[in-house]
DNA sequence: TTTATATATTGACGTTTAGCTATATGTATT
DNA sequence: AATACATATAGCTAAACGTCAATATATAAA
């Protein structure tokens, strides 16, 4: 996963609304119409944050006759994680003597 | 660390350049004027995106004369870190059997 | 005290974004 | 076939955003 992408996955959890719906389907996959409920939203509101969900691909879609069902993607997940997880902080190399 | 604060974080790093100002302080911390000669961009411009990464307290600033001098934010960085960890992805828990 | 340098602030701009209403599409039910 | 329901798309608006040029502030050097 490079910079990027990384940018991009940031920008979607960047609105709060965004970043529940991801803590949501944290507890598993959800239907979207029992998603709608949770948030003071109208229905095309989630429909348009569920899609770039999707297009940074955090999300999965699977469709089961007229329903929705999201849930996070491991992968993608995974590979954030590992990337936030290298961003290092090194307080001893930060300078002045601060003595 | 609250899911608002999370936001905040989340989109600071949603713009490319403010990702790569931070993957450039995770080796250390870095005087202002380093910094610009690694962007395109102005220093207006830069200043802006300090500013920034410095309101959701992702990076902290230490005055020296006339420069500046930005470092990572161990402890919000940790929190942060913690908060994206705690994301389960569960891909047993998606529905359909799938056999 | 004047000059030079580093950084911040202001104000303007074009672009992007989150939200809405209205409507379209797709699927199940009657 | 007609209806009901779940979701997506289109089109709009107001606010937020990234960027820049110009200017202000602060510190060091001459």
């Amino acid at each position: 996963m490079n910079a990027a992408d990384v940018a991009l996955i940031c920008k979607a959890l960047g609105d709060s609304n965004r970043l529940q719906i991801v803590e949501m389907l944290s507890t598993g996959e959800k239907c979207a119409c029992k998603m709608i409920d949770k948030f003071e939203i109208t229905q095309p509101t989630l429909s348009h944050h569920m899609k770039i969900l999707r297009e940074c691909e955090l999300v999965d879609v699977r469709k089961e006759g007229k329903w929705m069902h999201y849930s996070l993607n491991c992968e993608t997940l995974s590979a954030f994680r590992d990337y936030i997880n290298k961003l290092a902080c090194d307080e001893s190399r930060k300078g002045g003597c601060g003595c």
